[in-house]
DNA sequence: TTGTAGGCGTTATCAG
DNA sequence: CTGATAACGCCTACAA
């Protein structure tokens, strides 16, 4: 099959050894050997095997990233920021995906003994627990927007709270008095913070709320469009809506024009997460940013600092801010037009 | 550090042979015998070692995808049919993505020599004889969306002539009399098939073509946006514009609207690749739809008979059909709202 | 049903 | 500067 690292030494008439110390740089070898053995090596098309060297370093060069799901933006602008802070690092990726229950998390996780340094977990359905019982003794670990408590990992998390919390502000500052809201999966800690986020919000404004004004919703675009019809029949009528994130903001918004409704005139639409796609929507979307690929670097970044120092650092808790970016989808005054830089 | 194989041989008082069959079902090992191991790797957090493992089973469970970018719906919805196909055939998917040049490719290959039991690799700018050069011997390979003639590898393409020619037809049959171009990037195979559509479609209706109505562009949004503001201060002004993807579209949308210029009215806008959000833009965008995610997915099921046939099989080369999807932003009749499924 | 031992392709340690 | 050679953790005949 593919030539090894012996049928080059072989061929070069050297020891395994010198070969190997050319492909590392790992010790001196004079200029016309080491010639010879690139030479050769091209010409065999040798190239190290990845599984017999980080056997031996154990080390793969590798990160894991586990997902609950890889539909839509948000899931791709995290995998950018994790691609690219990990090929600054000279890490390579593995992604798993579809993990909504902890069984499942723990099965990726074993699989993954061996083939990655360190993982990046984002699963809203997990707790400490479930976790370090099942995770491969010593495998570093960083988690992301999971709602884990304590200070056991190293984790990272969005101001979700806060986000909701600012942005039901901004509705009820603009003048609007009946302000649905469309939830996010159940289950999901995100999702819940956000509800907290505005009903908090809406109490500290001395705001009608009203349960039949919190729908369901599961953060896909469909979701968002269905529950926005429901919001329609209802009396009185909702002069504000807002979406847990952007995709069922954008749902929403589909489904008020298609009956009519003027958006921001007769009812206001905001989302969350600022989704590149949201500044594009006519009307450009309202929304909390948050920099959903800074936070998969950022994961990486931590992740790799967990890697080097074999685990003996202090475990940090940190949250990202979500920032209130106004467009004209919830009636404030003309901002910035589309097409500006991200 | 973490618990091998051997450690748990000792503590459950057994062999490492035993311990390796109850862990791949690969010989009889009595029930008795079978829970007491099962009970002490529990208790040692052992999982074997994937790299250990594929070194001598020469298998790794993991196929490599290597991506020109990260960036847009597009690729996450490759890389979401990827992962889908390939966890149903029992793969982890190592992705690697910022390959424009041929150099970052054959250094991605080897890098994954060993790490992976095949390669699905979608780039834009690679010839065969570069591939063929720098492919570790024996790495089972399928090539996506590649421009690279001869029947020498698996590949999968898409029919971008056609649907762009369908495009353009569309809306000369709908009246539209000077239809402009953005272009994808340059040097893009898809991008130059697509603008081969384009002019084909409209020599053979015998309309008007203008080299100032052929854009250049590079499949983002923002230069659709640009794109679209030029072509507004053009006359005669384009009553059409067909964007080689939807993104560029919808960055074109976004420029007519905050020109104040009507879609469909005043100017038509198309598309091509049908991303998800497409179908949510006001007004909803006429595009030509692939199934992206199925791209990716055949891609993973032809990657994966390539690696159970050791490469002694027959190269299949295969085009995807690109269908003509009808909405509201090139005048058509209303068709089906908006918030239908996918 | 279980154990022994060789080997997978590399790297790393010691001698030369 | 270069060469032997022992790990690394696991699988898999082959024996028992």
């Amino acid at each position: 099959m593919a030539a090894t690292i012996r049928d080059v030494a072989r061929a070069a008439g050297v020891s395994v050894a010198t070969v190997s110390r050319v492909f590392n740089a790992s010790g001196p070898v004079k200029d016309e050997t080491q010639r010879r053995i690139r030479e050769v090596a091209l010409a065999l098309r040798y190239s190290p095997n990845g599984a017999a060297r980080s056997l031996t370093t154990n080390r793969t060069s590798t990160l894991g990233v586990l997902l609950p799901d890889l539909y839509g933006e948000f899931f791709s602008e995290v995998i950018r920021g994790v691609d690219q802070m990990a090929q600054e690092h000279g890490y390579h990726i593995l992604v798993s995906s579809s993990h909504n229950v902890p069984s499942e998390i723990a099965a990726a996780l074993t699989a993954m003994r061996g083939r990655v340094d360190g993982v990046v977990i984002m699963s809203p359905a997990i707790d400490a627990a479930t976790l370090s019982e099942n995770l491969p003794a010593t495998l570093p670990v960083v988690l992301l927007n999971c709602a884990v408590e304590g200070t056991e990992f190293d984790a990272l998390g969005i101001d979700n709270f806060g986000g909701a919390h600012s942005m039901v502000r901004h509705l009820v500052d603009s003048g609007r008095k009946r302000i649905a809201m469309i939830c996010g999966a159940a289950g999901n800690g995100d999702a819940a913070a956000r509800l907290q986020g505005y009903r908090a919000a809406l109490d500290e404004a001395g705001i009608e709320r009203r349960h039949e004004w919190e729908m369901s919703g599961d953060f896909l675009e469909r979701s968002g469009f269905t529950a926005a019809e429901r919001l329609l029949r209802l009396s009185p009528r909702p002069d504000a809506i807002f979406a847990a994130n952007d995709s069922m903001a954008i749902g929403a918004m589909s489904a008020l024009q298609a009956a009519g409704c003027r958006v921001p005139d007769d009812v206001a639409v905001a989302g969350f997460d600022d989704i590149p796609i949201s500044r594009y929507m006519s009307p450009p979307l309202t929304t909390i940013r948050i920099d959903i690929a800074g936070l998969g670097g950022r994961a990486v970044r931590a992740l790799v600092r967990a890697v080097g120092s074999k685990n003996a650092h202090e475990r940090r808790q940190e949250t990202l801010p979500a920032e209130l970016v106004v467009r004209e989808s919830c009636g404030a005054r003309h901002a910035a037009t589309a097409g500006n830089g991200r």
